[in-house]
DNA sequence: TATGTATAGTGGTCTATAACATTAGACATA
DNA sequence: TATGTCTAATGTTATAGACCACTATACATA
């Protein structure tokens, strides 16, 4: 259904909607959509608004068109877009699964070489520490580690923090990441992870490691942060150009 | 200058005059573009014409938008990939290692399933494998495989080839690649990548899978490649905007 | 039987218009 | 010196209608 005195686009209810008719497998791919003008139609809303929902969810590579036939439900592809600064729950939505994340520890630590050569902070700079467990559709998937600097994140609401840490960044401190370095590598399970992750001794895990950058013109670090990833549930996936 | 009369659609007309301007440094990074409103009332053209035309280089990343405050011209592409469509050389040249490269095997073969599926192929297209093995300061680093469709790529020079690909690629062939896609997953040497990486048995590997796009207006793949890296060897560099 | 052809349906492009939300800056006020 | 308020400019969302190019199909014709 969509409401149109809702403060939410109606372009972005339709999307909703289409996207639930794909979860519930009303939809599956190859299935055709309802053409541009059902749809305008059916919910009484122009066609430029349905073309907008469609768009977007052609450029998101859930749809494709076919000029002249129709609209149609794209191949399960875990090829999304990506760019990496993506957050793990909108990463883990556009492949379908349900995200959620149990917090480990929050801690308040002093510095150590690495961190504060990552986040420039100096000697008696405080850094938060937040030890996350990230799952989709209730199984384990990553062990994330967030440092990030206690002066300019302030006083935390642990209860926001620990659902979004980009969501709190933007919408409580009305901060913006900007760019971000990021490294890849493979490596074998250490004992948290391992118990965490829930796997076996011996069985490898791909290790990311990111420092994010703030959107102002001093080249801020906001967050240093360190994943182990179980290898046999994530693969990290990239577009590149030219 | 846009032509109205032109079978090419006008937003797409307008992106080229933007793009152009942006080439010609008219428009630098940071820079602001003129407004909606005053693109519409310049060409003569409807502002929605001029929002189509917006909105596909947004969608590309060339400019980004600032509600209430205007359009502008977005920094460089994700700075060149630091790990995906440069070639292996360049990468480790950056890195300061002395990169070569032995060659394995040269065959050509049927289609299989996945590499069909991966370059498009139909039953009766042959392709070309590379396999060699990749070293930095001699030191191997990556068992690399190669596929690549002979119908494209034809008789081959194998001395030339397996230098670099690439360079083969634009030189010889004047064929450039524009974009492709990348996965990294983490697993465990197979029999073959601990004898040609010497590693030991149970040691972790990075396995690195893309396929490669022709700069035409066809999304011609040309070449899907697997990758095994050393996992205490190597590690993948990102630079990420926004 | 094979080959055009008319037609209805689809997405693609484009116009013209309107109301809304956000931003920055000028200005008045406490 | 701060703080609020108005205003003009911007991008955002949405409407309604028009014509085009392409696809599939039914039907008439050679």
């Amino acid at each position: 259904m969509i409401n149109k005195n809702s403060p939410i686009p109606i372009y972005y209810q339709l999307e909703e909607e289409i996207k639930k008719k794909i979860q519930n497998e009303e939809l599956g791919p190859g299935d055709a959509l309802p053409s541009e003008r059902e749809f305008a139609e059916e919910y009484q809303i122009s066609r430029m608004t349905v073309r907008q929902a469609i768009n977007n969810m052609v450029n998101e590579g859930l749809l494709y068109r076919q000029k002249g036939r129709g609209t149609y439900v794209a191949d399960q592809k875990f090829e999304q877009d990506l760019s990496g600064l993506t957050s793990f729950s909108e990463d883990m939505r556009k492949r379908e699964f349900v995200p959620s994340s149990e917090l480990i520890s929050i801690r308040t630590l002093n510095h150590t070489p690495l961190i504060s050569e990552k986040l420039k902070l100096t000697a008696d700079d405080l850094v938060y520490e937040f030890k996350r467990l990230r799952l989709a559709d209730n199984e384990p998937i990553a062990l994330e580690t967030i440092y990030t600097p206690v002066k300019i994140i302030g006083d935390i609401d642990e209860v926001d923090i620990t659902k979004s840490f980009y969501q709190y960044l933007e919408n409580k401190l009305n901060l913006t990441i900007d760019y971000g370095y990021q490294t890849i590598e493979a490596a074998l399970g250490n004992k948290e992870e391992i118990k965490y992750l829930k796997i076996n001794k011996g069985e490898p895990i791909l290790l990311m490691q990111r420092t994010s950058y703030l959107k102002d013109s001093n080249e801020t670090p906001i967050e240093f942060v360190k994943s182990a990833y179980r290898a046999d549930k994530y693969k990290f996936n990239m577009y590149m150009k030219r």
